[in-house]
Order: structure tokens, then C-alpha cells, then sequence
DNA sequence: GTATGTGAACTATTTCACAGCT
DNA sequence: AGCTGTGAAATAGTTCACATAC
């Protein structure tokens, strides 16, 4: 009966549950009303219980023996997950891969704006990329302050990412998305992302070895 | 005395030995000779103890009392993750994503590299995007068996990632690395990973928020 | 009958702690 | 003295199994 509230919630059911609240707004888009976990699981690519138990750290919310309500659980998990606040993202090193996040319409439709873009190239800066015009990295404490930048994405080079990272963290963002190949130092408080595409690559390909003997 | 070399490794420790090669290659480039695990811990920021368990599942390597000799534990490491074979990879769906991704040096450097690039858009089948001539998705197969393609990248919309995973499982693709913000299904012996970058921001974001309560 | 919610069991992964080597 | 290698303990995360609700 009790839920299990008090519980600190896994950092893996945060992410499952974006995943769970995309699948019900497709389908409440297309009017269905009612889905199982075992459905849902099916259509997330995850088993039955997983659903159900991520969702009970929240609370309980199905009814037995039809399901959960798609409107419902949708209207739940996005209180939950609070999508109704939006956040403000700054980049910081502008090549290829950040004019793609900057062109990138997910973010939006997500809460999430792209705001504002810094490189230390001269060459670079007063350029526009994707609508916005390339600051100097020196003016990055300023723009998080007065912009309400909450989020750091770096797209810089593996050598300059730690040096992006303290300035990042000195202008007083807790949050931080990490493209470069690099391990950084950034203090208990500050949450990092590492987004590694070679790694990635590389794992992925070594199982693919491994697997032909 | 004896190695665990008979236990099935965790995917994770693979990844990792990826960043303890990628710093041990910094490090010899330095002429530095030998490093402790909790030195190598700290620059990869992992734990000695992890560091130490991660290497034990493929042998003993260090030397107590002094640590760990670079040069042929970068060596060894290579060896384990066959970092001397190239692996040919393909990307689908051509958008500024996949341009960033077909520029970035990253992947050369590591042994991948994209040799070509699809998508079902007349208006960009023909035009030239880092390099490579994009080709129609109907040629998907055949440059997969001419050019030994083994990975395939989706970069292309949510709605169409289902259709192009099964083209690339049906041009005989065993890894997969999407992009599109969908839960694909693909047979069991094909490994996929995804990268959700709206997931990530939003995962990351939201223990941000939670965390100013 | 069908599907939820959840303790208990299980599995995977990390950390501890220390014996043994140089 | 310093550091590795590794069972044992601890922790985290997933799956099972079933009592309970509709």
C-alpha cells in the first residue's frame, strides 16, 4: 500500500520515464485512451515490471486489471518530470557539432533553448550560428547571469574542455552536457554528462569484434 | 594467481579501458614511464580499486610497489581492444547532424571511419556532404557488401528510424548507433545503442531542478 | 479474467580490505 | 614502504512471483 516515496530514485528511471512520457504523448495524440505496462513496455523496448516499478517510486497510478490512463499518465509524469519550466542552454566551442545542436528542433520541443554561443576564437566571434551571434568566451559570466543560463553544453576540443568547464562553473552553472573526449574536474555539486561518440563507437564495434571471435 | 579471464565482461569495463588507453597514449606521448591506479584513477576520475578490477579481467599487468609500465600497458590495451583493425561505418539520414558527425576527426582517429552516406530525399541524393556523395537509401545494401560496411549511424527523424534500422539489420548491419529519439527493435544478435541528447539534457535538468527542491 | 503494485530473490557492479609481491 | 590483485562485502538495479484490486 505504502508507495516508495522516500526512496532516492535511480538516475536511470529519470530517463526511462522521458522515454515512458514520449511513448504516452504519441498516443494520446492518436486518441487511445488506456495501455498496460506490458504494452508500454513493448513499445519502449523494456519488461512489464520495469514500468510498473519505475513508476511506483512516484506513486500508483494504474488500475487493475485495464491499465493506466494515457491523458492521466501523461499529465502526471510531466508534473513529475516538471516539463512546464523552461531552461536556457549555452554552448561553448562552435564547429560542425554545435551548429547541429544549435539546428537541433528536439531541444525546443523539450524546454530547452539554446540561448546563447561563446568560442575564444577572434575569427569565430560576432559570427552567427544558427540565429545567434558567437560571444567571446570572457563575456560567458555575464550571459549566464543575465540570460538565466542553467545549462552548459561543450563542444569545445578535448585540450581547451577543462578550462570551458571552470569557466562554466565559475559563472554558476550546475549543469553541464560534455562532447569532448576528455575526463573533467568540476566539484561535487555540478552534475556532468559525459557524450562520448567515439567511445561509444568504439564499444559498440569491440562487442561486434569479440562477437566473430 | 589465477585471472578471471573466463567471466564474462561487463559492458562498462570496456568503455572504460577505452578512456585509461586514450590517457595512457597522452601520457607516453609525455615520455612518462609508469603510473599507479590510483594516479590513472585520478585522471580519469574512477577509483583505483576500479581501475585495478577493470584491468584484472585480462590479465595482471602491474608490478607491485610501483605501479603500472605505460608504454606496454597501452600496447596491451590496443591488443585487447583490437584497436588495429578499421572498421568501415554508414550514416543515414543526412542532416546537419550527420555532417557534424562525417567531419568530426574523432572517429579517423580511432579507426572508424564513414565511407558513406544515405537518405531518402531526392533533393540531396547526388549532393556532396564531407567528402561523400549521398546516395539513395535503395543502394544501402549493395555499398554495404562492396564497401564492407559493419556500423551503421541513424541521424535521421523519429518517424523514419524504425524503417531505416530495418534496412540496415536487412543489409546485414550487426551495430547500431541511433541517434533518432525512438525505442527501435532489432533482432537480438544486432547491438544498438542510443543516444538521446533531448534525454540526456532533460535527465540532467531534472536533478537540477530537483535538486533546488 | 486481467493487470497493478511490491516485497523478495536475483543479478550486476562497485567498493572494501588485505594478503602478497617488489 | 608502496602498490597490485582479488576474494568478500556492500550497493545498485532488475526481474520474479504473487497477493490484491477492478
Amino acid at each position: 500500500m505504502g508507495n516508495n516515496s522516500k526512496k532516492k530514485i535511480p538516475h536511470s528511471v529519470i530517463s526511462r520515464l522521458f522515454v515512458y512520457l514520449r511513448e504516452l504523448t504519441e498516443l494520446d495524440k492518436l486518441n487511445i485512451r488506456v495501455i498496460s505496462s506490458a504494452e508500454l513496455g513493448e513499445r519502449t523496448n523494456l519488461s512489464d515490471t520495469q514500468v510498473r516499478k519505475d513508476l511506483g517510486y512516484f506513486g500508483q497510478f494504474g488500475v487493475s486489471g485495464s491499465g493506466y490512463n494515457i491523458f492521466e499518465l501523461k499529465n502526471t509524469l510531466e508534473k513529475i518530470l516538471t516539463k512546464d519550466e523552461n531552461l536556457n542552454v549555452a554552448v561553448v566551442g562552435i564547429g560542425k557539432l554545435a551548429s547541429a545542436l544549435l539546428a537541433y528542433p528536439g531541444f525546443k520541443e523539450h524546454g530547452l533553448e539554446i540561448v546563447s554561443a561563446f568560442d575564444k576564437s577572434k575569427s569565430k566571434i560576432g559570427r552567427k550560428v544558427g540565429g545567434i551571434i558567437i560571444q567571446s568566451i570572457d563575456e560567458l559570466e555575464k550571459a549566464v547571469k543575465e540570460k538565466h543560463i542553467v545549462i552548459g553544453i561543450i563542444t569545445s576540443s578535448a585540450q581547451s574542455a577543462q578550462e570551458v568547464a571552470d569557466k562554466l562553473v565559475n559563472a554558476g552553472i550546475k549543469c553541464i552536457l560534455n562532447f569532448a573526449p576528455a575526463a573533467l574536474n568540476v566539484p561535487e555539486n555540478v552534475k556532468i554528462k559525459d557524450i562520448d561518440l567515439s567511445r561509444e563507437l568504439e564499444t559498440l564495434s569491440y562487442f561486434l569484434k569479440y562477437k566473430n571471435k
